[in-house]
DNA sequence: CAAATATATTTGCATTGACAAATATACTTG
DNA sequence: CAAGTATATTTGTCAATGCAAATATATTTG
């Protein structure tokens, strides 16, 4: 009775729930893509990975805003990053309160073999959206996103 | 040079930070709002009010499934709702092994101030997609969590 | 320039949630 | 019906996170 008495009652999930059960979708196919490789790696420790392979060094709290995460919750995570060999932590040459977080070698390596559980995830997620459609719901969370974070 | 550079570097946001961006947002504008009218409840909290308030009395694994939430953590919430005077725990009348959660008259009479809360965060959220769109985002949010749940 | 103020990171603490083991009750099968 | 199996809830434990205080460095102001 639960998926049928559930698409009955809820004519229309909200979308604070329904972001958040799409989101934890998602997380929790890439833990098993990246299980399934034998890594062990969380989602948190994917997505700063990420981020840094795709945009480059930046500073701990740069990276704690673009993945939504907490600075101290961002010390640690870089703490078992860098014991894994992922990352360094450099000291900005202007700033010395700064610090530039950069991949190694072997983070880029590794990168490189998390780009396809990345790609094959999202794919299997949007496979039931055409190309225009995928699209627009891109373009429909960052207007969302916009419009929470500009209270005018 | 944050914002401006990240939205250079950024053609396209991956579609999991997207959510966790958006959601995250939403959460903080709902725990602002139940702030503000000096109720002292999480996100996770107004969910679970809001889901009784809405489907009626369920049972404790129910009501967890329905808002991605563990069962152990979902005894804890019931403890501290119940200890709040908002929900009552009943053992289920055939199967006792069951409960059946259901909301106090303390209950109710919160949801009817949430209910706005709710309202108006949804609303500001969407506020810049015209109906059409909104009904779209919501659909394509479906579609992706169904794509994602039959991993035909 | 010294003091006050601001920013980046780290650390301490409390809370939350996931996972697994324990318990209680129901169902199934021989 | 007894034994075994399945399901609902609770509890123990641990990792992750947010928040606040501490520390280090920059910047501003008098």
């Amino acid at each position: 009775m639960n998926s049928e008495s559930l698409a009955f009652a809820t004519p229309r999930e909200s979308l604070g729930v329904l972001l958040g059960l799409v989101r934890a979708e998602i997380v929790r196919a890439m833990e098993a893509e990246l299980a399934a490789k034998g890594l062990n790696l969380s989602f948190t420790q994917f997505l700063i990975l990420k981020r840094l392979a795709r945009l480059g060094p930046m500073s701990a709290t740069e990276l704690a805003r673009s993945v939504e995460l907490d600075g101290g919750a961002m010390t640690r995570q870089l703490d078992h990053l860098e014991g894994k060999g992922y990352l360094r932590r450099c000291r900005h040459e202007q700033d010395r309160r700064t610090l530039r977080i950069e991949l190694t070698d072997a983070g880029d390596a590794l990168w490189q073999e998390l780009t396809d559980c990345n790609d094959r995830v999202l794919s299997a997620a949007q496979r039931s959206l055409d190309e225009t459609e995928q699209v627009q719901l891109h373009d429909y969370l960052e207007r969302v996103l916009h419009a929470l974070r500009d209270k005018n």
